[in-house]
DNA sequence: GTACACATGTAACCGGTTACATGATTGC
DNA sequence: GCAATCATGTAACCGGTTACATGTGTAC
């Protein structure tokens, strides 16, 4: 498992990489990562203790993050986390990952996570996701489209109402990609 | 925790649903609901061995399914299941439950589930259905573009496309509502 | 001094994932 | 007889949920 001497490679889960990136913003303590959670639309991810501070402890132990020592809090309970050098390494690897066809049918919050985080990236890397990103749901969509025309009569009108769903949806998100990178182009330049 | 000697009350996960409703469909093996979920749409639920079994297994022990006996199956080995008249009488409910904000906001995969065994109901409480999702998804649409509108000077670039993102899925999520009211009343009459 | 917000921790439970194991039936 | 498919089961692991427990600093 292991590579010269290095531990065996660690992988975050969803809570992990959105801890990691709210602490790649800047240092915080579990509270505070507790209270974004609650107030702000990161509300997907439970603030309850018993998920922050295990998953703060695995990123610690496999030195993703470390807490920084004698910083000026008020509270000297309170103890502040940072990403380390192979933190942030290991987050920015998360980012660039390649998109494929299971990613836009059963991880697109993992996704649209990741694009949150992306101003971490140059805006040519950021470019190169939602290309990929517009890739992908073009030719799902495509296919769920040509799909509801030829079965169209064999189904039953609440699978049809169903499937239509789930077009419109990626449809939305597609439209969307392609407006995305006219923005960040014309933004660009 | 219990009611005048009724077991106490099991709420069953996703999965448990998922094959509820295949079930009631028609009786079935576990080696045929996972070949259902690795082949159809359905292949967000896991078809291993390791999750079905067990699953089946707690909707039996609950009393929610029962194994149908001496049915004429090539193979011994087999069990079909069916689902018990306190298992219809649950599910029915679980389609039936009203939806709230949260469940837009965190569980439009569970209302899709849902919709999709929408077969089981009369026409009028599928309508009912429809309606309060529209409301939901309509009123959270509003709510998100006033965000967009009054913040959009104060929001980071990116930020700003992910709210995008959000507010175009919501938007196609209550187009398809309205269209799928206007049809099925179209159908209906 | 006491109530409240701040701040962290942990133990029990539950279910999904992975991997392994077993046996029956069919086709060649 | 042997491979492939059918069919079920389970043990180890992992992480999220819930609930409980504890202690600190501040405001009144």
């Amino acid at each position: 498992m292991d590579k010269r001497g290095t531990t065996t490679t660690f992988e975050p889960t969803q809570l992990g990489y959105a801890i990691l990136g709210l602490l790649l913003d800047e240092p915080r303590s579990g509270y505070t990562i507790r209270k974004i959670f609650q107030q702000t639309a990161m509300g997907e991810f439970s603030s309850s203790p018993g998920s922050i501070y295990p998953a703060l402890k695995r990123l610690d132990v496999h030195q993703l993050i470390e807490e920084i020592k004698g910083v000026a809090t008020t509270r000297k309970s309170t103890s502040i986390y940072r990403v380390t050098k192979q933190g942030k390494g290991q987050f920015l690897d998360w980012l660039r990952l390649p998109i494929n066809r299971r990613d836009i049918t059963h991880a697109m919050k993992s996704m649209m996570l990741r694009f949150g985080f992306m101003s971490q990236l140059p805006v040519e890397e950021v470019l190169v996701f939602l290309q990929m990103f517009e890739r992908e749901t073009r030719t799902y969509c495509q296919e769920l489209e040509s799909f509801l025309k030829h079965q169209a009569d064999a189904l039953p009108l609440l699978s049809k109402l169903a499937l239509d769903n789930g077009i419109r949806g990626y449809r939305a998100h597609r439209t969307w990609a392609t407006r995305a990178i006219q923005v960040l182009e014309t933004d660009h330049a």
